[in-house]
Order: C-alpha cells, then structure tokens, then sequence
DNA sequence: ATCATTTCTTAACTTAAGTGAACGAGCCGG
DNA sequence: CCGGCTCGTTCACTTAAGTTAAGAAATGAT
C-alpha cells in the first residue's frame, strides 16, 4: 500500500529512505467502510483526504435534496473547503464504496512542510496541476450540454458510471436523475439509427 | 502600484526589504489596452497574470463561437493551464478593459522559488486557496440553474455584470445571450409583482 | 426467503433554454 | 456625417430539462 504512495509521489519529488520513513511513522493509512461519513455539514475538520483505493463524494443538501459535485478515486486528492478556510463545512464527504485512504491533518503537513521543503514544494505543485485541471474540468462543464457531457464522462471517467448509483451522477452531470434516465435512452436511440 | 501588490502578498507573508527589492527588480509590472490578446489557442506560453487593475478574460472557440469561461479582476490571479501542462492552449486570454498586469513567467518563478522558500510557501497557500474557492464556485455552478447563477453572480460580482459584454456573460452563465436577456426580462417581471 | 426501502425507468405535462430571424441602438472607421 | 458592424433585445418555434406520479427492479435487513 505504502508503494503506491510513494510511486504517486516520486512523480514530483525523490525521497530518501529517512523521509519515507518519516511519512511511514505518520501512520495515515484508513480502511473506511461503504456508507461512511468522513465529514458532516455545519463540521469543522483539518483532515485532508488521497484515495489509494475505492471512491468517496461530496455531495450537499440544498433545499432538502441531496446535489453530489465531486467523486474521488484512485490517486485522486481532496482537501476539503473548511480545511482551507477554517469555517464550517458547507457540504458532506462519504465513502461511495469500500476504500483505503490516506488521511493527514492541517498540523501534519505544516509540520512537514517545515521540516522537508522538498514536501512543501510538492504540495505547491500538486496544488497547482490540481487548480489547472479543475479549472479545464469547469470550462468544459460549462460549455456543454448534459448530454456531451456524460458523452464526455463515458469518455473519461467510464468506470464512474458503472461504481456510483445513476442518481449520483445525475447531480454531478448537474441534471435530474429523470433526465438522466431519459438522455441515456436518446443516445441508446441515435446508436440504432 | 508596488503597494498594491506588497499588501496583497503580506496576506500570506512578510517581505524585508531585500526580498521587496528583489521583486521590484523583476520588472513585472505591463500596461495592456483593451482588446489586446495575451495568448491564443494553440500558443505555448511561459506567463503567468496577476490583474492588479483592469479585467482580463478566458475564452474557447468552440463550434466556431466564443465562449467564456472565466472573467479575472482586481487581485485575481492566473496561471493558464499551457503553463502547468507544457501543453499548447486550448484556449484564448484578452483584455476586456486597459488593464495593469503583472506578467510572470515560470522561469522568474522557479528561481524566486528556490531563492526564498517563503516565496514557495505563498504559492502553495495562494494556490491551495484558489483550488478550495474555485470547487466552491463550479459545486455552485453545477447545483443552480441559469436563472440562480444569474442572481448569485447579481449578488458575488455585480460589477462584472456592468463592466463585461452580455454575450460574454451569458457564456460565462452557461446559456446563448438571446437567453441571458429572456431571464433579465423574467426577474424584472416578477420584481413587479 | 420475504418484506420494506431505495433506486431506476417510463410517461404525460410544464417550463425554460436553444435556434433562427428581425429590429433598433450604439460604436467605430472612413 | 454617413454607412457598416457589433450588440442587445424580442418573437415564434423547437428541443430538452424539470416535475409529478406510477410502476418495475434491485438492495438490504430480518
């Protein structure tokens, strides 16, 4: 489990035996189960979330219905809103299936950050890919329909579709999951023609 | 102009007067008319923006229309996604109003970087920061309708709406500007009742 | 295995956005 | 000052998404 951590992490820095060992006393690896909730609304948290394994979601609830923006897997990180703003959180994180993830807190990587600049500068970079590629991922959503884009999404991500329920992803598409069902059966429709 | 920067950067670190100098030197501060095209699709590019007066825009051609994707003021910055992926553009960048720029380029920030580590550190925070603010602004675009983004932006960024195009604006809201003006003409009816 | 609950799909109807076209207003450029 | 553009609005019409409701399918718990 360690490795996969460590290969992600030699993409942007190289360590040296002590600073893998340094990160392996951090004892940061957690086994969550299916349904879990890593992050509640109104909740203050300092824990930053990597999926080594599985997928989680954030998803809030605006005018009592439940809206998912975000799904998370295999090398993908998060750190939540509040943990950068110190206000309560806006919305819910929860484990979409069995997962494996790495968990550090705000204090954890200050202290890492002081300690090994090499960290801070990966941070800065991750930081950075992770900003340009949203901001591609937001245009994109943007200047599409619901139906290019779960076209996009069936492109892209089309493991998605098979591991989250069709009421999850309607919202993330930004639609009903009505509409959802029905767009499906339209493209389904144009593939016979 | 200086100040307006250093006050901006003491939000996230403090500078002696060697580093101030050091910045100074760079000579990173442009006058840009409006109209001016700062990058165009299919252009590699080294720079960086930060709009210390004036408005600068992201836009694609996509099926032979503009669409925009992204409006930066005063205090915004922006690193384009050619810069971080080494990629050529998707995209263009031009000048909505006669802005003051401060321009970057990735070399100037690899070297500040290394100089000051403190330098590292504020664009990791500034970063961080502007990943956090910018999942909050697309789990906002994506839970709304046009209609809600609408008000919201009316609310967050009124200024925009007076300073920018309306068929700027309408991309920007994800709809054609005919659309844009049938949801004006909506909220002022029902402001009358 | 059964029942209850949740999830997905379908359908009919409503509402809002896309499309194509036309018009007037404002804005350069000559 | 005039003519050509772009821009914003409006309208009629089309298309797709929202809404409400019902039933089928899958899931989970006992």
């Amino acid at each position: 489990m360690q490795d996969i951590l460590f290969d992600f992490i030699s993409k942007y820095i190289s360590l040296t035996e002590d600073e893998k060992d340094a990160i392996t006393s951090l004892n940061i690896f957690h086994s969550v189960k299916k349904g879990t909730i890593l992050l509640k609304e109104g909740q203050l948290s300092q824990a930053s979330y990597f999926v080594l394994k599985g997928c989680i979601r954030v998803h809030y609830i605006k005018d009592g219905e439940e809206k998912t923006t975000a799904f998370y897997t295999e090398m993908d990180a998060l750190t939540p809103h509040c943990v950068i703003h110190k206000t309560p959180s806006d919305y819910f994180i929860s484990c979409v299936e069995d997962s494996i993830l790495l968990v550090s807190s705000s204090d954890m990587e200050v202290e890492m950050n002081s300690k090994f600049p090499k960290f801070e500068m990966m941070c800065r970079m991750l930081s950075e890919e992770l900003l340009a590629k949203q901001q591609m991922d937001f245009d994109e959503f943007k200047t599409s329909s619901p139906e290019q884009r779960y076209l996009n999404l069936l492109q892209r991500r089309p493991d998605l579709i098979r591991r989250v329920p069709q009421h999850q992803l309607a919202s993330y598409l930004g639609i009903k999951p009505q509409s959802l069902s029905r767009l499906r059966a339209r493209i389904v429709e144009k593939d016979k023609r």
